[in-house]
DNA sequence: GTTTGTGAAGGATTTCACAGCA
DNA sequence: TGCTGTGAAATCCTTCACAAAC
């Protein structure tokens, strides 16, 4: 089963695909992104490979998975790839969220200012705490948790960010697959059991610093 | 980025353990502390396994790379396990981590309450902005980026944490190598190059969110 | 009876190497 | 000539299945 660099093991989903394939594909956009807003028209896989420190051949592989986007003897279209790219991952669209925990944590990501430009748009914040509930925090007026299913379809939210303490963690995690999620980023550090079908991924740095210190000591 | 969480690639180092192993040992640990506390002296593969959502032979298979941790018939006492996992992964001790970039990021990193608990001490924090240098922050006194090397030293730190943004993440890495830091966390969007030898990890929740989408559109 | 540890088998992913095209 | 796209080979990782241990 696989596991994202971080953390968070997660369920095998349609398609033929190799996961670690499309883990790969936003890394490609990003550094398309780059050559294209340093005016590079076009771009060999020898050069995507050197700048990500992989094989030439394995992103020629990757890309295989879903066309031919290269020309022989000149490489790939940088805006054309990126574009493709893109609208394979689904991103030539926004994307509603919602936070779950207005604490620390659920503020910071409530505020941070790397999501929206990417079209991933925090529609909606949420807390269990009464004394939070009602309260407007960074332009959001926190919902309860029992608001959820409610809200999720109101405003055709597709994605859970759980900002909780680790106690209370999957118990929200439930919640959001009960309201239909099918997409969460979990902060919380612990492993959450999701059914099949709901797509997981974890952000740990704790869990990345523990696994760094195997190598130092 | 492999990410980790999500994301972040990295080089091949010494050991003929798999990483991908190594990067499930702090998973290990992480629910062995929970069985732990919560009284459970033993634990087989097989109940571990659907704690993680992955088959009682992978983990098996993961700790026979260390030793026979297990009884036949019985499984693996929960506080042994722990700590030799630990000593494997180098927990059982402290680890200093500076902390570069004092912005809204930053700032959030240094006051972080997850990382102390698990050994990891942010012991020095750094900026590149006269404006910022030498004003306290959190408790520390910011230091200018000319002061890494020394301070590197000084402190023994092992571990750098970059919280820049992303246009100056490559140079701050590239000072953070050149002072000697072999493992870093990077909170910057970008792949950045490292030279062999040194271990990145990256944390970044819009890689995430980029290849969750692909299964939702 | 139960569960580990592990060779061997099976599957998945990466790399090779080259035909084919611009 | 230069570089893609891709079967085939090589490598890496996971799962099987069972002997050994408690």
């Amino acid at each position: 089963m696989a596991n994202s660099n971080n953390n968070s093991g997660n369920p095998i989903l349609e398609s033929d695909v190799p996961e670690v394939v499309i883990q790969r594909l936003p890394l490609y956009v990003r550094v398309l992104t780059q050559f294209s807003s340093a005016g590079q028209e076009v771009i060999s896989s020898e050069q995507l490979g050197t700048r990500l420190q992989m094989t030439p051949a394995q992103i020629r592989k990757d890309l295989s998975y879903f066309g031919r986007f290269g020309k022989q003897g000149r490489g790939y279209d940088v805006v054309v790839l990126e574009s493709k790219l893109r609208s394979i991952l689904g991103l030539d669209r926004t994307w509603n969220a919602a936070v779950i925990g207005m604490g620390r944590l659920g503020r910071a990501v409530v505020s941070y200012p790397g999501f929206a430009p990417e079209g991933f748009i925090v529609t909606a914040a949420f807390d269990a705490s009464d004394d939070i509930v009602g309260k407007t925090i960074s332009g959001f007026e926190v919902q309860s948790i029992s608001q959820l299913k409610k809200t999720v379809v109101e405003l055709d939210i597709k994605i859970g960010i759980v900002a909780v303490p680790v106690d209370h963690a999957q118990e929200v995690i439930n919640d959001l697959v009960e309201a239909g999620i099918k997409s969460i980023l979990n902060y919380a550090p612990l492993s959450p059991l999701v059914p099949d079908g709901v797509i997981l991924r974890g952000i740990d740095p704790v869990l990345s610093l523990q696994s760094m210190t195997y190598y130092i000591s």
